[in-house]
This record gives C-alpha cells, structure tokens and sequence, in this order.
RNA sequence: GUGGGCGUAGCUCAGCUGGUAGAGCGCCGGUCUGUGGCACCGGAUGUCGCGGGUUCAAUCCCCGUCGCCCACCCCA
C-alpha cells in the first residue's frame, strides 16, 4: 500500500454501497414483511457471545470452533491486569502479547464473534424462559456473522444471514414444511429465479449412528478407499458423511453406490421424513430429495435442506437449514424441539444482481436552483416546506452559476428543478422547471405543493 | 492451511522483442453570472502495489513480499 491509501478494509470484509444498499434493504424489508405473514417476531441479538456457548453449540472439535471464530479474552473481564499490559503496549512492544496469554487463565472469559446465529437464539430462548411462552416460539433475524476464512465468492470475513428459528412445542412435520415454505415464499416475492430446493432426512440418535458405522465400513474396504483421493480418505475417520458431499469427479461413481440413509431409517423418521414430502406437495413447494445432502453437525437431525441459485460460483447455497432437536438441551435448557434455517444475505444479493435486479436508483424529487445570496433565504424555506412534505430535496450548500446548477440537476437524476432567483423573491412566483421535458411554469408555495403532490 | 490468476489515474483498461506512461468514462473548471442534457477547450490525481536483483536503461525480465480475485479444505 502507498503512504497515500494506507488504510483499506480488513481481508474478507468490505463497504456497502449505495445504490446496492437499496438492494439490501429492499431485501430485508421483504424478509420483515413475508416472515410476518407466517407468524415471525424479530429477535436481535448480540455480535459476540461466550465462545463456550459456539463451542457447545457447534461443538469444540470443529474447525469452525477451532480455527475460524474471532475470539479473545474480554478485556472488561480482564480487568487491571490486562488493561495495565495493554498500555505498555507503545512503549514495549510484545505487553498486549503476554496480556493475552494471561488472559488465558479460567477467571477471564472468552468472547467470540458470532459465527452463526442459532446458538444465540436457543440461548436466548433458555435465558428468558420463552418455554412458558405459548409454543412454538417462532423468531427471525438479520446481522452480521464472522468467520475467519479465505474468502472467495459469496464468501466474506464478515457476511450476512437472515435466518428464522422454531422452538418448543411439536416437532410435527408440518412445522418442518412450512418453515420451508416460507423461505421459498420469500425468494419468491423477491423474483429470485432458479432456486432449487434439496430436502433429505439424516435420521436421529437412534437410527443415525447405525448408518454412519455402516457408510463406514463400506468406505473402509479396501477397493473402495483406494479409488478415493486423499481428502475423501481422511474424511472416512473426521466425519464419513461429508464424503457423500465430494465434489470430484472421479468419486462420483464411488458415491452412487455407497448405501442411502434412507434406507436405513428408522420407522419413526422415515416415517417423518414421509409426511415432511407430503406436507410439502400441500403446500405446492417443489423439492428434489438428495440422499447426499448431510450436515456437517452433530446436533442436525432429521430433516435438512439447503437451497441453491444460479450466478453464485464455486458457494451455490443461498440457504440451509434443518432441524436440531438436542440443541437447546445441549445448551442447559430443557429438551425442546427446534428447526430453522439461515439465508446468506451476500449470496442472496449477489445472485438477484447477476439476473439483473437492478436496485432502485435513487429518487430525487427537487434540486433548488437559487440564484444570488438574497435568494437563498426563499431556498431553505422551499427546502424545508418540500421535505415536510416527503419529498426528496436537493439544496445546494453554496452559491453556483445558474448554468451548473442546472448541470447538476440533471446529473443528480431529479425530476425537477426548482428555480428561485431575484425575481421569484420579489414576485412570490416560484419557477418549477420539468427536468425531462425543459418546460417550466410559475407557482406561489402553497400552489407548488398542491401541484407537486398530483 | 493448499493451489492458480491478477496488481498501471477515482472506475474500466491499453502500453509491441526493455528506452522513466496513455485512452475512454467519471470528476473539477472554462466557453456560459437566468436555463441542464450536446459540443469544444483546459485541469488534477499515478513514486506503473512494495522491496531487491539483472541491465547503460525496468511498467515490461528474475526473486521476494504485500494486496485482490477464483478454486480447494471446511461449512453455521
């Protein structure tokens, strides 16, 4: 970087701007509107959490846990001690260091930036007793998400989610299908073309663990581990499943004859899992079953699904989610049933730009064109009063040639120019120029608002 | 953590086998202190990402480094 820019955004974050932000926010609006309609209350939540609360959540072992949340000691926490090394840090280089070891001990606490918002929301859940509430509880949110990664496309440092949770009550596989209709409910009203929907069930603590050994020890035998590459091969201890996820080509035959979990269900899921499909063909939400759709957590059970749309790259899934029924008890709270869901709000975004959703460009209504000091007085009353009124209003903040400012206008996209000189100080006639067509006419206030408003 | 591609003006990019930089767009100003879009004229911003090497001479070749992008890994 040159001495003249020498700040730029961390690796992996970046600025928003307008005009994407309208994007954005027509997003999330929609998001409000839709989620409404089937009975969701907004919950916000904390950026950072106890990391304990992400390591039971997600589960210590993970990379996610181990190598990709943002955490540190609490500095309030810390208290004297550190604050004491933090200031050392100018003078002696290294202080900050030897705090953060000692911060290390069991008095101070964690913190991690949240890498996810589940764990939040069944914490939530427990810490204000919403189980006396009237069940289920149904929550949706919106925020900001960290993860230390490389990124990549539709892959930040500091990404977006827009995600819903249903706690408590039934685990009733209606519940399962209207939670996925209404993301697609949503992708549809906001036009998000080609999105597809995979829906399979993972089975629960009974029939899961069966499978697993199973899916195992056929990955084991020894003709069908060598034709796996290397990381297929390590996953056959670290996590079985995911090597149904593979992506290379070669495993692809391999793949398609490893047993299905499907069939190895148990009554109880399978036959959950059955009327999740048929509480979906209700609700005329199309799906694709695949059996190879898994979750990369414990805690998942039942049903998953992930949602893709085109013009993503290599990180095609717009949405996932699934059920998670031990979450909550995992976290000290009774057993209670959960399922949800998180959208990437970056990818969502990124694939309604590549279809070409334009955001709305930025309205502008009047630019005040005022001409000499003695005008300007007029200006601010004509900007205030237009404002007042909802419309959006352009004053310029120093004297200009008329010519410019009407350049400007133009450039700033308004619709009119409101042009108020000498003579409309004098008269009281105020000139309204219509930008698109050149033609203008003379109002006193009242009569330009009241025209204005049509 | 691993691999590949790319770093030249605010943006998009050109720059031949090495001779210390250009275009378009945008921005600002002028022609034009009461009429915008058009046109014409002018202007500014670059230590060609940074450091080193080779060379009489490096934006160009070599090495390193940083940054960005894409993919792998992982995936809430």
């Amino acid at each position: 970087m040159s001495e003249k820019q020498k700040f730029q955004a961390i690796k992996g974050t970046r600025d928003l701007l307008p005009p994407e932000t309208a994007l954005w926010n027509h997003v999330e609006h929609t998001a409000h509107a839709v989620f409404s309609t089937f009975g969701f209350g907004e919950i916000r939540l904390p950026i950072f959490e106890p990391t304990e609360l992400f390591a039971r959540a997600v589960g210590g072992e993970t990379d996610i846990v181990s190598k990709e949340m943002y955490s540190f000691p609490d500095p309030f926490d810390l208290g004297e001690l550190y604050a004491r090394f933090r200031s050392l840090e100018s003078i002696s280089p290294g202080a900050g260091h030897f705090a953060s070891i000692a911060g290390l001990s069991p008095d101070n606490q964690m913190i991690s930036l949240r890498p996810e918002a589940t764990a939040s929301v069944c914490r939530a859940y427990i810490q204000h007793g919403m189980h006396s509430l009237p069940q289920p509880v149904k929550l949706y949110y919106t925020g900001p998400m960290f993860r230390r990664e490389r990124p990549q496309k539709g892959r930040y440092r500091q990404f977006y989610q827009i995600g819903a949770e249903v706690l408590g009550g039934t685990d009733a596989p209606a519940i399962d299908a209207e939670v996925i209709e209404m993301v697609m409910t949503f992708f549809a009203r906001l036009g998000l073309a080609g999105v597809k929907l995979d829906i399979n069930s993972i089975g629960c603590r009974e029939c899961r663990p069966e499978y697993v050994k199973l899916l195992k020890a056929e990955l084991s035998k020894p003709e069908i581990k060598e034709k796996l590459g290397a990381d297929s091969q390590r996953r056959i201890e670290t996590n079985p499943l995911r090597v149904l996820d593979s992506k290379l080509e070669s495993e692809q035959p391999i793949i398609e004859k490893l047993p299905r979990i499907a069939e190895h269900l148990c009554a109880a899921c399978a036959a959950h899992y059955a009327s999740v499909k048929h509480n979906l063909v209700l609700r005329n939400v199309a799906y694709h079953e695949n059996w190879r759709l898994v979750r990369g957590l414990d805690y998942y059970m039942r049903t998953t699904f992930e949602i893709t749309a085109p013009g993503l790259g290599s990180q095609n899934a717009v949405c996932g989610g699934g059920r998670y029924d031990g979450l909550i008890e995992i976290l000290g709270g009774l057993p209670t049933k959960g399922i949800g869901f998180a959208i990437g709000e970056d990818r969502l975004i990124l694939s309604l730009q590549e279809a070409g959703k334009a955001p709305a460009p930025r309205r502008l209504d009047v630019y005040v064109a005022w001409m000499g000091e003695k005008a300007y007085d007029t200006a601010v009353r004509a900007a205030r009063a237009l404002r007042g009124a909802g419309f959006a209003v352009e004053l310029p903040a120093t004297a200009q040639k008329f010519g410019k400012a009407l350049g400007h206008a133009d450039k700033l996209g308004a619709r009119y120019a409101l042009i108020l000189g000498e003579d409309e100080v004098a008269s009281g006639q105020w000139t309204l120029k219509t930008l698109s067509d050149g033609s203008q006419s003379k109002f006193t206030e009242p009569e330009l608002l009241a025209h204005l408003k049509l």
